[in-house]
DNA sequence: CGTGGAGTTGAATACGATCAACACCGGTGG
DNA sequence: CCACCGGTGTTGATCGTATTCAACTCCACG
């Protein structure tokens, strides 16, 4: 709870008092590493923010294989928008990389927030817009660069998570296989001695 | 402009009245075929409202091809948001399909928009969310799904566009070649007499 | 007409996927 | 303490899908 409001009063224009007024909407829940978080075709009205551990939003082919549309580690939001302001149920899953800590956080709290807060208005859209712009750029990335170069853009993106995640993990981010992300690791490596 | 007029009146809560107190910050302007609306690396400070025509956002890579993000046919927003509201130049380029008529909309109309018209809040960001649900199919799309696949949930998604614009561009769009479509969709025509 | 872009088709190629085998490590239980 | 096990990552061989390059047709438009 001290990790989010910390980043709150950091990121965002909400005070110590506005805090303590919204802090009713707030719970603080934990994971175990492997715990499923939300199930696709389940319902849920929080965003998850990641206080300390990693939490992963991921799809299921018809297949059975995983594809990775998120990481959420410290600081990082997650949630369902199908559930929250669409009425709909989830389309992906999330679980848990890492023992993880979040702070639930309702529509509630950020129509609070926006009440008590004028200015937080202006802070929330601008997350919205950083979401879209980052997922603009994932897409492009994904239509444009080869494994090698979405692997170098992943690294440069997550420095500090390259060590803490899978590289099945990694692979189904990028959109490869496990056995091609280590390929291209291989390459890497003869190339610049990483 | 009218056009504009009838999709704010019909999809968010913005009244006769109110919109006439904002139509100072609109701007209608015309962009006959092959336009450049924005090239990458430029600045601009609003986003596009189509009222009639087809707008497109699209990247170059190093070898010089063509990345397609974005369609905007008419009722749709484009706009880059790095410039809007990151101080930042474009990554993207956006040119005109078709002879379009767009409306300009500031940052400063969807501002005062939310200030008269205290509902237009919500409005503005479930458009957000949206968007942003709709980017994350997309993502998963390219991660998970075949180039027919692709195909198919493309003419599902704009069944009227498909007839509209080149197969250029839609493999552009897909992230396949030219010649990859051709054959996907040959295949397909064998299968179920389309 | 004739020119150039769009679309199709074919042949050769490349990149990543698949399948399989194996090394390595960490955790578990005998 | 060691044997076993399952998951991770690596490597090799083969396969498949989409790319590349090239030739050709077909229009639309000058």
């Amino acid at each position: 709870m001290q990790v989010f409001k910390d980043y709150l009063q950091q990121h965002s224009p909400i005070t110590e008092e506005q805090f303590q007024l919204l802090r009713k909407e707030l719970k603080v829940k934990t994971y175990p590493k492997g715990t499923m978080v939300l199930r696709e075709g389940g319902t849920t009205q929080v965003f998850w923010f990641v206080c300390s551990g990693l939490l992963r939003a991921y799809t299921l082919d018809n297949q059975g294989k995983e594809h990775t549309l998120q990481f959420a580690p410290e600081n990082w939001w997650i949630g369902d928008r199908n559930s929250i302001y669409f009425h709909e149920s989830a389309v992906f899953n999330i679980d848990a990389l890492e023992d993880t800590e979040v702070v639930l956080i309702t529509k509630n709290f950020l129509e609070e927030a926006q009440t008590i807060c004028p200015d937080f208005r202006k802070y929330n859209e601008l997350l919205l817009h950083n979401n879209i712009r980052h997922m603009q750029c994932r897409i492009n990335q994904l239509l444009a660069a080869t494994a090698e170069e979405r692997y170098l853009d992943f690294i440069q993106l997550y420095p500090n998570l390259t060590l803490r995640i899978s590289q099945i993990m990694i692979a189904s981010y990028l959109g490869i296989t496990p056995e091609s992300l280590s390929r291209v690791r291989k390459a890497l490596a003869k190339k610049h001695s990483y």
